[in-house]
DNA sequence: TTGAAAGCGCTACCAA
DNA sequence: TTGGTAGCGCTTTCAA
């Protein structure tokens, strides 16, 4: 059906190889042969089957990306960044939107384990490590995103969670909030970190959250955490003393929150000051505009890329290596109850 | 490195198709023989590898999907739903994202042909016919989303945009607006039927749009269209007459328009009512809650996984079909200048 | 500078 | 029920 390098070979009274090395640039082909190939491959359009390719030479030019929820747009902005920095360099990128689902999960890195993808990235929702021993069995490099894993020394590249936790909780303290409640994400890397960095920072200014301030989303499923921010701050309002500042997990639930909020009849910042994270793009537009952590979203992607791209190369497997970003804070309306202090 | 069929083979002393039929169900192996092959198997932690089974059969059990931008919660929807029903029946997805740049796109495209995915899937940014004459060319299937091409008869999925434009419209009138000006998107397919039904509408209400009322979102670059928006708006306020309602191309220009008018001092809805399209998942979270034409996001995914599945079963070609879906409008403050209708 | 032979891991076909 | 042979389209190696 499609054109082959044997149909070329023989309209042109060549060999195989030859047609192939000229593919390839190869330099030992005689200039006119080369310009005869390359003319005939345009005329047949021929686009070489690189699974054939793939079986030879062991590459597939393939990588793969699994993240929990390819609508969340922190992960479709490291999808998209991924995708656009290989592509400049011939691969290409399988996603899979794993639901936050650990079984889907697995099965997703054995799909991409069967398709022998040069490297793999995910954003992980896992418990266990297996499904990692399995892609280490298969020599197989891989990289953890936005997530890392108890126990597994892996290539991880991501915020430094416990900074971002720091920042926005100081943050509130310097914009004169004394009660400050956490809306927790679940329990995978990143709500960890930032709990901790939340504590810590109350710790050193000798405070402590109240009962009940530090709430957890519910996992409500589908959702980026818009409901379960909702809910949770419902809980919070109802505690006394009522908090006067929220952090929250992520910018969805700090949507949530926000909305919840406001259709109690309170006002953001004056009684409740919130921060996000994610710095996602619309958070200027928002009701209150949203101040956030920024995670560096483009430039998680941008490394990720850089470090595949290097790994699919090298045959030699190199010592795995974190890579901490470092956040930063975007303020607005939401948390501004002060001056800004020069 | 990886498990073969031929280690097993060798291992259980059988031969290499026996074990590749037990891999793939065929009926006539013994129980016990079956037995042995997959426990081995489990034991190897064996996937087969599929470059080679594609080298073979011809299909390669990978979809190809190019989008604008992924970022675009539109897309990044689309593709989500599309990589989560084709996996159920053992497909992945290739996602490329060609940041509206036709050249960037045929580059894609000519990767997914040399990649010989079963099915190709496209949101294009193309002004020619070029890139889908070659996939013709290689007889592989493909689909057009969201937006078709003038002269091209091929397969596609996406709302009826005029019914977008008449329906937004429509809404305007109802709620009392005279003055209706349009945000235009750019030069495809989405942007000039939406366009053709607001004309329509108005056409049939004997109203005709007045000088400088239709204006068009500029080509930011990497942005959805909000700054875009937000430049539009601000032409749209130094008309006279200022127009008293504004259907915007999409819900990021129409998030820019409102922050432009909200700037400028003015109400929505009272002085201004807004209406978008694509009923966005944090247009209730916005400053004032958004009216916006639900384009049914997810069906759209869901339609073109279904095709797209019928497409790479079947060898025999079938006759290209448009799937066009009615629009429907979710009313939400930044319109509502009238009590409900009874 | 060119090409013949071998083989990547798997499946299709047909014979035992 | 099992397996030998051939071959998918390409690259690698080595000889001409």
């Amino acid at each position: 059906m499609a054109t082959r390098l044997k149909d070329i070979a023989q309209d042109l009274g060549l060999s195989v190889v030859t047609v192939s090395k000229v593919l390839r640039d190869h330099p030992d082909i005689g200039a006119e042969t080369r310009k005869r190939v390359l003319k005939r491959m345009k005329e047949l359009n021929y686009h070489p089957n690189l699974a054939a390719r793939a079986l030879v030479t062991g590459q597939t030019w393939t990588l793969g990306l699994v993240v929990p929820d390819l609508l969340h747009p922190f992960f479709a902005e490291i999808a998209k960044v991924i995708s656009t920095e290989i592509r400049k360099h011939g691969y290409s990128l399988l996603i899979y939107s794993s639901d936050e689902d650990p079984e889907l999960e697995a099965q997703e890195i054995r799909q991409l384990l069967a398709r022998r993808v040069d490297v793999i990235m995910v954003a992980s929702a896992q418990w266990t490590l297996e499904s990692f021993r399995q892609i280490e069995e298969q020599k197989i490099p891989y990289i953890l995103l936005d997530r890392s894993l108890q126990g597994l020394e892996a290539n991880f590249i991501g915020v430094d969670d416990e900074a971002v936790g720091a920042l926005a909780t100081e943050h509130l303290i310097e914009q004169g909030c004394r009660r400050i409640a956490h809306i927790r994400g679940p329990e995978v890397s990143t709500a960890v970190g930032r709990l901790e960095g939340y504590r810590r920072v109350l710790a050193s200014y000798n405070m402590t959250p109240m009962p009940g301030h530090i709430v957890s989303l519910g996992s409500s499923g589908d959702s980026r955490g818009e409901r379960g921010g909702y809910d949770a701050a419902r809980k919070l309002l109802a505690t006394k003393p009522r908090p006067d500042g929220i952090f929250c997990f992520n910018d969805p639930s700090a949507m949530g929150a926000m909305r919840a909020i406001i259709d109690s009849g309170l006002r953001i910042p004056e009684d409740l000051a919130v921060v996000g994270c994610g710095n996602l793009s619309f958070s200027d537009f928002l009701r209150v505009p949203l101040t956030s952590v920024d995670q560096g979203n483009e430039d998680i992607g941008k490394r990720a890329a850089a470090l595949a791209l290097n790994m699919a190369r090298k045959r030699s497997p190199m010592r795995p290596r974190a890579e901490l970003i470092a956040p930063h804070l975007v303020v607005r309306a939401s948390s501004r109850r002060m001056a800004p202090k020069k």
